[in-house]
DNA sequence: AGTCATTTCGACTAATTGGTCAATATGAGA
DNA sequence: TCTCATATTGACCAATTAGTCGAAATGACT
């Protein structure tokens, strides 16, 4: 009948916590990446849980709070995806496609991953400012021949543009044989690289570090 | 008390009916182009149009028949812009230069516009399949110099891509001060074309038939 | 002013949704 | 097996939403 260390209780309890949240930001990834996120609801998401309608609130203020939840979990693959590139990489053109291609990597072996963030990015725009900030200071720094026709602003919308739609059809299970230097190359062509330059980038770049191969088929 | 003619009273009728029924198309773009098309109620739908909610009934079975129309109307004008490019225009490269240009400068002057065509193309795919499948034929008509590296299903991506990163940038007020060839020009260097032959073809492009300035800014 | 086919109106119901809370289940340790 | 701090549960409430329908309004014509 004595008591049990009370710091040892706290510990279980963030551990069954930890699971169920998790559990309710797998349903929400699930719902995301086959319907528009507006028009997910909270019964859809416990239902999708296998939860009591109650837990959700224990974990989240409400949906908003959910889809936050998702979209940092976003933005945290995001910046480890980027990361070995932006500290390595001084060329701007390089970083520019080492960033596109990790994000092409990801989404051919994870499908659901694309749909998820190409949905999120047109829901939670704030999410991807970071990304956004970071791909324009690189396209300023990129070397031009005709400043006076080159545009960063427009070339943020381009290779943002080009990137969301290939994510969009990967997520929805078109272009599966894609070839990702190719996407790479009609960015750089895009963006005023010439074709040779743009060959040439696509060459030099780095083979990828051998990921940890996560969550390759899940769900 | 003698009756009066009955196809004039169904004639008074339409010409009511048409005009509410514009009112609900009306109201629902004007919400389409500041919220997800799947976050619309239908009394958003009837307080925007300032309409007794039976009336909606009256005209449209649900939301998404309302949603239907608004897609047609909005294929509808694809098609009037499109149209003059297609019949007159022979090369590939052409026809769709001239396309894109007509949705930049449509886009230009009628942000509402751009923002609900984006959104449409989203929750409607099915309204945007017909242009989609005719710029598929365009870039499989363009003559490459190395077809083993082309896909046309990859290129389709990418100018859809882009072309709908322009349309939502518009739509939400950024890039007013776009340069329409820069677009355009950006569009066929990433699709494969040289810089050089990538200016000749906006050079060469015939200038648009003056429009006959309807919602400049309406709403 | 009176007629009447047609449209519009808005109060109503049923179903869905966001959010709450007292009751119950859990499970490691004594 | 019993304790008890913590997490989970699902019935419940209030607000919102989709959809219906009889009543009121409209307006060209006589």
């Amino acid at each position: 009948m004595a008591n049990i260390n009370p710091a040892r209780r706290a510990e279980i309890g963030r551990e069954k916590r930890a699971r169920t949240r998790a559990q309710l930001v797998e349903a929400a990834n699930s719902l995301f990446a086959r319907q528009a996120v507006e028009s997910v609801t909270v019964d859809d998401v416990v239902r999708e849980a296998g939860v009591a309608k109650g837990t959700f609130y224990v974990h989240f203020d409400s949906l908003e709070a959910l889809t936050a939840a998702v979209a940092e979990e976003l933005v945290q693959s995001f910046d480890e995806m980027l990361q070995p590139g932006r500290v390595s990489l001084s060329e701007p053109a390089l970083r520019i496609a080492f960033g596109c291609r990790a994000f092409i990597d990801k989404a051919l072996n994870d499908s659901r991953w694309a749909a998820v963030a190409a949905r999120m990015t047109a829901a939670t725009p704030k999410g991807g400012e970071n990304i956004r900030r970071r791909l324009f200071e690189d396209l300023q720094q990129l070397p031009t021949e005709s400043p006076e026709e080159t545009s960063a602003e427009l070339n943020l919308e381009v290779v943002v543009g080009i990137m969301l739609q290939i994510l969009r059809a990967l997520g929805e299970g078109r272009l599966s044989s894609l070839n990702r230097d190719a996407v790479i190359s009609a960015i750089l062509r895009a963006i005023g690289l010439g074709a040779q330059e743009a060959e040439s980038v696509v060459e030099r770049l780095p083979t990828t570090v051998p990921e940890k191969s996560s969550r390759a088929a899940a769900n």
